[in-house]
Parts: structure tokens; C-alpha cells; sequence
DNA sequence: CACCAATCTGAACGGCGTCAAGATAATCTT
DNA sequence: AAGATTATCTTGACGCCGTTCAGATTGGTG
């Protein structure tokens, strides 16, 4: 009947069937990424993973909690990008610049995630507890810390973060529009175009002034 | 054949049921407010208006073309709230500001309706037509002409409008996270928190420095 | 080996978007 | 004024969705 068709990433195939939790998230971000959010239902995302529409209801309460650790990997996967563009970013001036330039990078190259761990933050009105952490928010603080010298007030980092995020998820949901493509192809290309708009934004203002 | 089922409101009651169209759109944005996006089916706005689940598509084509009217109406109560908020900001620096504190304070007082406008958006991967011509985006760009004293280079005055507009679209999605709740308390309001914030993006960094 | 709890299936419920066929009523033609 | 036409609305159906529940299956434990 059941033909092992698992991926079994992993050697660990605890109960009956295998790791469907894992098997599960692996299954849904496939879909994801091949048809989109729209064809993210929970009876395909079983089909996927071979098992009945009820299956998952074993390891997950309902959808929405599905999709809470789609989104948690996501949310693991942006903090990989940002350190490895941290990493790589030359000292001074530009270092944010290209953090910000990484972010909306991911939010393009991983649209449909993306939409999937800010849907799952709107329901909860809450970011991820992940980014407080060691996560994304805080490499971005402390990239801001850095560059004010450590003299910024706590109130003025705080909100020079949420404003270098706001910047950075509201550019990353903008840039597919079509619109912008002329005003990308004038500047040679969508990374001088996604630099000129965080020059603009110059999210340290402020900071450099006091 | 159908002559585009124009808006209409006056004291045309032309069919057999009355002005369907209009009310239907009503009809979303009651269920809108009342109960949220995730309430907005197409049968429950029929129901709401009182027809039949299959009447709604000899007015809309389908689902996403109801989605789109509503949306149109939302753009023009933007474009309005921001008309009204660059008409009262006192001139000068913050001008730019208020007009930003406007459009989150708009967000947040309809997100049902924010969300539906942004959603219609990202299907087409464009924002509306509306926002070029005299709406909303423009008022932006021509605040931010007139601040720049007109000398800003028309690349650098798409860049900065773009730059603004997602600065507000970004703090518009995150401001009713709960996580900022005790910022916003330890600087007295919302407002202030806003300000804080738009203060820190300092979107007219390049311009002024020109 | 027998039992138990965890895991999966199958069938069902109500709600959804959408469509085709028929009923109804306003408009147009003559 | 009467019939034809056209737009409008209803009824009923289809397939998909999320979710639940009773029952079958199976791995681990005593």
C-alpha cells in the first residue's frame, strides 16, 4: 500500500509512519515554492506527503499552527542570510546598507515564505520571539550599535531599528511592482536601485548628528 | 456591451434589484469592519446584501474583481486622508512627517481595508493606477519636491517618494505589533512613537545635502 | 504475548468559489 | 400595446477546503 516514497532527511522515524511533522513542513514549503501561498492548503500539503487529509492533525492543532513552523524556519533561514551578508559587508558607512540590501533579497527570492511568516506575525500581532533573541532584529540593532559608536540612548537604537525594519520590509514587499522596473533599469540593475533607496532613507540621520 | 458599471451613485436605480454593484461593495466593507478579512467571502457578502450566492457575478467576474472595487474605494479615502493632512501640517520640515503619521494613522484605523488593498496590489504586481495620476503617491513626491525646493534630480525624486512610501508602508504593517507597545508608552503616545521613528529614517538625509 | 497509547484512515459536515440552466422583470422594437 | 430581447437574479450542483470522529493499524512496554 504505502510505497516509502519519504524523504527521510533524517535517520530518526520515530512512529509508524516516519517524521511526518518534518515530513509535513518539508512538503508544504515545496508547494510553496513551486504553486505559490493560494495552493497551500492542508489537504494538499498531505497529498504531498502521502498521507490522508486528517493525518496531520496529529501533529499539528490546526493549519495555522502548520504554518507557524513553516514560518519559524523561515524566520531561521533569514537570520542565516543576514549574518552571512554581516559577515561579507565591508566596516563603516555601508555595512547596514547591505544588510538591508540582503533582506529584501530574501523577501525576492523567497516570496511566498516570506508572505507565510509575516501572515503568521498578523495573527499573532506579534513578531517571532525568534528575532528578539540572537535572531534577525537584533543583528540589525547591533549593526546599528556599532556604527552610532555605543553612544545612541537605548530609546534612540530601539527606534532607529524598527525604523531600518519598517524601511526594509516595506521595500521588500514593493519591489516586484511593476512600476519601479524603468527606474531599475535607468540605475543599471536592482541592486544600485535597492542601494539608492537606502541612501535616501539614510536611517542615520539622526545618530550621526548627535 | 456593458458599459463598465460605473460608480453611479446618484439616483440611478436602473435594474431589477436596484444599484447590486454599489451594494455589494457596502456590503464588503460592513463585513470588512466588522468581522475581517479572513470573514470577507464572497457568499457572505451576497448574504449581506441579501442575494444569492451566484448574483455577485453578473457584476464581478469573480471574487478578486469585488476585491478591487473595494480596494479603489480605499485609495481614494487614502488619497483623501492624506490630501487632508497635507493641507493642515504646518509648513517646513515636518510637513513630510505628517503626512507619514497620516498615512500609518490610516492603516491602522481601517486594516481590514488596508490589507484588501495591498493584497489586490500584490496579485497584479502593481499599485493602482490611481496613485500616479493625482493620488496619493503623488501628493508624496510633491511634498517632497516642494521640500527640496525643486532641485532635486527627477532619479533622486523617484528614489526619495519611493523611499518615503515604504518607510510608511513598512511602519504601517508593524505598528500594531504588541512588541512596540512599551516603547510607544515610555514615550508618551503613538504619535510621538511614530514621529520618533519617521525622525530616525530621515528620508530627506541625500535630498538636503545636495 | 497482551496491552496501550500513539498514529493513520475513511467518511462525514458545513462552508467556500464558481458555473450552468431556468425563472423573472425591465427595456426595446414594432 | 404586445411580443421579443436582454439583463438580472435564483436554484442546484460540482469540487475543494478545514475540521472532526469513530475505527483500523502499529510500535513500544510490561
Amino acid at each position: 500500500m504505502s510505497e516509502m516514497t519519504q524523504t527521510a532527511t533524517t535517520d530518526a522515524r520515530p512512529y509508524h509512519h516516519g517524521d511526518l511533522s518534518r515530513a509535513l513542513v518539508e512538503a508544504a514549503r515545496r508547494i510553496l515554492e513551486t504553486d505559490g501561498p493560494a495552493a497551500l492548503s492542508l489537504r494538499a500539503v498531505a497529498r504531498e506527503a502521502g498521507v490522508s487529509p486528517a493525518a496531520p492533525y496529529h501533529h499539528f492543532k490546526d493549519k495555522g499552527e502548520l504554518l507557524d513552523a513553516v514560518a519559524h524556519e523561515g524566520w531561521a533561514a533569514l537570520d542565516a542570510a543576514l549574518t552571512e551578508a554581516r559577515r561579507k559587508a565591508a566596516d563603516g558607512k555601508d555595512r547596514m546598507t547591505s544588510l538591508g540590501v540582503a533582506y529584501v533579497r530574501f523577501a525576492r527570492d523567497n516570496p511566498a515564505l516570506y508572505r507565510v511568516m509575516y501572515d503568521c506575525s498578523r495573527d499573532k500581532d506579534a513578531l517571532p520571539e525568534q528575532m528578539k533573541e540572537e535572531g534577525a532584529y537584533c543583528q540589525v540593532r547591533n549593526t546599528i550599535d556599532e556604527r552610532s559608536g555605543g553612544t545612541a540612548s537605548p530609546i534612540d537604537l530601539e527606534l532607529a531599528t524598527i525604523a531600518a525594519w519598517c524601511a526594509g520590509h516595506g521595500l521588500a514587499e514593493m519591489i516586484s511592482f511593476k512600476q519601479f522596473a524603468p527606474l531599475k533599469e535607468a540605475l543599471g540593475g536592482e541592486e544600485a536601485f535597492l542601494r539608492g533607496v537606502f541612501e535616501h532613507l539614510g536611517m542615520f540621520a539622526k545618530l550621526d548628528q548627535a
